[in-house]
RNA sequence: GCGCUUGUAGCUCAGCUGGAUAGAGCAACGGACUACGAAUCCGUAGGUCGGGCGUUCGAAUCGCUCCAGGCGCACCA
């Protein structure tokens, strides 16, 4: 509706101008907002009081301006108003309202997309997790932030393309091998034997078993059978990686994220990326030799201090394959990349882009964009859960899918804006009660599934197809804030995209369920009268439709019973 | 010390990128099921929007500054 009131008041704007009752040039952007106070209209505009110093005039005689040339000929705007300092308050008619239940009716479940993004490409990369060690709460929470802002995209009419980046090489996977290897021949952590970076994780025992007994992995990108040889350090580390990437494999499918593409870190080496990279930042003069080790001048392009390129054992540090990685991105067409990562890397944004800048092909200087999720605290038992990577005692994806369920744990690390810490309390996010959001929400939709078994008990279904004639009787202000509710999806979707910010819309649903609730609670859907029951089981079954639409963005499910 | 980020009701958080009287949920108190699911609803109470200064018709929102929490500041990723 937004979108529908906007153009109205641009014309406005334009004939004013053209008239010469305006002069001011350029004309400023078109801003509506929505006021709390339902007396102040459904759509308010302050653009009177912006344009009132440029003009010399009074705001409100501004308004009256615009008023006089505001052209509905749809019969959208039901009154118009000039209020406080200036605004100008619209009133959408009634019948304008209950028109849009029809377009709910015929989109289904695409009502709630829109064309924002115009089919654009856009690349999303998240998760990214190196294959050392299953899934914790932190990637869970940026798997939950980076898959529904995916979803997200798509629904605004975004051509999306979901990426992983791991790490398939380098140190963290050579500590990795080795650690299986000690295992392997019996070596636990707490042997002085144990060197200071090894992973001490439980699952490193299993891989270890699962190497001598000369499994087959099977896992996305990495297909491998292990010889069983404890002195095989390569067979090793390739068992091992593949080992963990199933088991990565095995918690993102529970949690119902799926990627396009896996860029592995080992094939930017093997195709010459990296070395391209290096060879290009030289040429391009951003590069020196000091204390045996190749610098990048990263300063030259507004970094804090120049960068280590190639370390004095001539391997590379790992921003040079996170440039000759983005490169490629660049090389694949994605003008638009969208990179989810947690804060703690924060310090990569301006690595990575000061590499590209300097690699001087073109590429915009904020480009790619990130989104960056801070920390996850957890409570158990109102305490607080102390988490150790080091020693491999930690909250795992997987062990909150299974305790609490994929809906709630999706829903509870959505609830916060990414850049906001988030407390993940495990017992509120169990209870099956009404502290629970996400069992609001879903109650809401079984809620209005369980009406229509009713009604249909008692012979009545909601039309399909109605009459705008027929919708009239939704004519109470419950009935009509329920409507205005329901437009709001298109919009909230689209703000969830700009803004990248996804909580957006578990706010919008705890809104929608509550206006229901709440309608339930005192209206009757089933009375005696046939057309009004009919109109409202209307009005119903385009509630829950949204809900499910809603829900469905965030990959979560609308249950018809509970 | 530098950078990013956060600070709003007792607690957990919204506040739609500057608008009209700052909103929810939980906790507290008081109410509503012999008709559509009480996993629900209605009401009461609760605030110096961390402090200060500034920008303008107008600030929780923008700028500066101070205070406090989190995360970074490697020839780790």
């Amino acid at each position: 509706m937004r979108n529908r009131i906007a153009p109205l008041l641009e014309s406005a704007l334009i004939k004013a101008h053209a008239a010469q009752e305006l002069t001011t040039y350029p004309l400023p952007a078109i801003i509506i907002g929505h006021p709390d106070n339902p007396e102040h209209g459904d759509f308010s505009c302050n653009i009177a009081m912006q344009l009132a110093k440029g003009e010399r005039k009074a705001p409100r005689q501004i308004a009256e301006i615009i008023i006089k040339y505001l052209d509905d000929d749809n019969g959208l705007i039901a009154k118009s108003d000039i209020a406080g300092p200036g605004f100008i308050n619209l009133f959408v008619s009634r019948s304008a309202w209950q028109e849009t239940l029809l377009k709910i009716e015929s989109e289904r479940d695409r009502y709630g997309h829109t064309i924002s993004g115009a089919g654009k490409k856009v690349q999303v990369e998240f998760v990214s997790a190196n294959p050392t060690g299953p899934l914790h709460i932190g990637h869970g929470r940026g798997a939950a932030i980076g898959d529904t802002l995916c979803r997200v995209l798509d629904a605004a009419g975004w051509d999306v393309t979901r990426e992983f980046y791991y790490n398939d090489a380098g140190v963290q996977i050579s500590n990795l091998a080795l650690s299986v290897q000690l295992r392997c021949m019996g070596i636990e952590p707490d042997d002085p034997r144990w060197p200071e970076g090894g992973y001490q994780g439980e699952y490193i025992k299993d891989v270890a078993k699962a190497y001598l007994a000369r499994e087959t992995v099977e896992a996305t990108d990495q297909h491998t059978t292990a010889c069983g040889d404890p002195e095989n350090i390569e067979d090793i580390r390739h068992f091992a990686v593949a080992w963990l990437r199933r088991e990565q494999d095995l918690d993102l499918e529970a949690f119902d994220v799926k990627f396009d593409v896996y860029t592995l870190e080992s094939a930017l080496y093997s195709e010459g990326r990296v070395e391209a990279v290096v060879q290009k930042l030289i040429a391009n003069g951003h590069a020196y030799e000091q204390d045996n080790a190749l610098w990048l001048r990263s300063t030259a392009f507004g970094d804090d201090k120049d960068r280590v390129m190639r370390k004095a054992d001539g391997s590379y540090t790992y921003f040079v394959p996170d440039v000759a990685y983005h490169q490629d991105k660049w090389e694949r067409g994605f003008t638009r990349v969208i990179n989810e990562q947690g804060s703690d890397h924060h310090s990569t944004v301006t690595r990575v882009r000061v590499g590209l800048q300097a690699l001087d092909i073109g590429i915009p200087q904020g480009w790619p964009e990130y989104v960056l999720h801070q920390m996850v605290t957890v409570m158990r038992g109102g305490e607080e859960v102390k988490i150790s990577k080091r020693a491999g005692s930690y909250v795992t994806l997987r062990d909150l899918i299974d305790e609490v369920g994929r809906d709630a744990t999706r829903f509870f690390f959505l609830m916060r804006k990414p850049d906001a810490q988030l407390v993940f309390d495990i017992d509120l996010a169990k209870q099956q009660t009404n502290e629970n959001p996400v069992y609001y929400v879903q109650y809401a939709h079984a809620r209005i599934c369980s009406i229509f078994d009713n009604a249909a008990e008692k012979g009545f279904i909601a039309p399909e197809k109605p009459a705008l004639a027929d919708l009239a009787c939704l004519s109470t202000p419950d009935d009509l804030q329920m409507i205005k509710l329901l437009t709001e999806l298109p919009d909230t979707v689209d703000d969830c995209a700009v803004h990248f910010e996804p909580h957006r819309l578990t706010y919008y649903l705890s809104e929608l369920a509550s206006c229901f609730h709440s309608f339930y609670n005192k209206n009757r859907v089933i009375s005696e009268d046939k057309a009004l029951t009919e109109a409202r089981l209307y009005l119903l079954k385009r509630t829950a439709q949204t809900l499910k639409n809603a829900l469905s963005i965030l990959g979560i499910s609308a249950p018809e019973r509970m």
